[in-house]
DNA sequence: ACAACACATTGACGTTCATCGATGAGATTG
DNA sequence: CAATCTCATCGATGAACGTCAATGTGTTGT
């Protein structure tokens, strides 16, 4: 039976997170660059890069960031995206589930917020 | 005619590098939460972003990184991956063109090494 | 030159993805 | 409550992706 050079052992997510409030699952990721990934978390953190792998996300992500106000309105992120309001819609859900923007709906409309927290793990895992 | 908000003036990829010898576009596009990237940034960091999207190439990654020589060879990347050696290869090929890793023929074993300087360049975008 | 080896490429298959028109869900207004 | 508005979901379609068996390519050793 041959050892699979993959699998060998990690920290425990749940150890290093175990006294903090607000438990991240990719803050505790390992960074890429100095230990192996064992399955679930390569998993996980290949989820999070596939919601960047994608030019619109990228696009709808940077404009929200760069826009001086913090939130966005949905409504205005169609026309200069150039895509239809349901693929926005699309790719909007992928962002937020991936953690890296907040959905807020107030009345008619929703509103869009960057989690700079999940930016900043990512950009880690990569360091 | 309206505004395309995703179209306001950036600066000059070119510009940026013309006096750096190694010209690489990714470390010279505008991070993601500062400005609105253009389409063609979009479309290269998102080609970047989508090597990273798979969890046998994040682990690939991370293998060649833990290894304690800075280089690793093909052929002690299949067994561990428990992938066929034609889906390593084809994984690793993503990897090379997406400018994260690079390979080294010598004789009949194929040598792979990280890229730093691209990791650190994707890292930057991020922030 | 030939056999053996390491790795790449090809071809095929099933899955996932991006996209949009049509429609649904929920909130607001008159 | 009916009309209107914003956004989400559904259904369909074509493209891209991950995978592996089979085969190709180039190198080494005999």
């Amino acid at each position: 039976m041959s050892m699979d050079f993959f699998d060998v052992g990690r920290y425990s997510c749940a150890m290093a997170t175990r006294k903090s409030i607000t438990i991240d699952p990719i803050a505790c990721c390992a960074p890429v660059r100095s230990d192996v990934l064992d399955e679930p978390q390569a998993v996980l953190l290949a989820s999070s890069f596939a919601a960047l792998s994608d030019p619109i996300r990228l696009r709808l992500l940077s404009y929200i960031a760069a826009s001086h106000a913090d939130e966005v309105c949905a409504c205005d992120l169609v026309e200069p995206s150039g895509r239809s309001q349901p693929t926005v819609s699309h790719h909007m859900k992928i962002l937020v589930d991936a953690g890296l923007v907040e959905r807020d709906k107030r009345g008619l409309w929703v509103w869009y917020r960057l989690v700079p927290s999940r930016l900043d793990a990512l950009r880690s895992v990569l360091g």
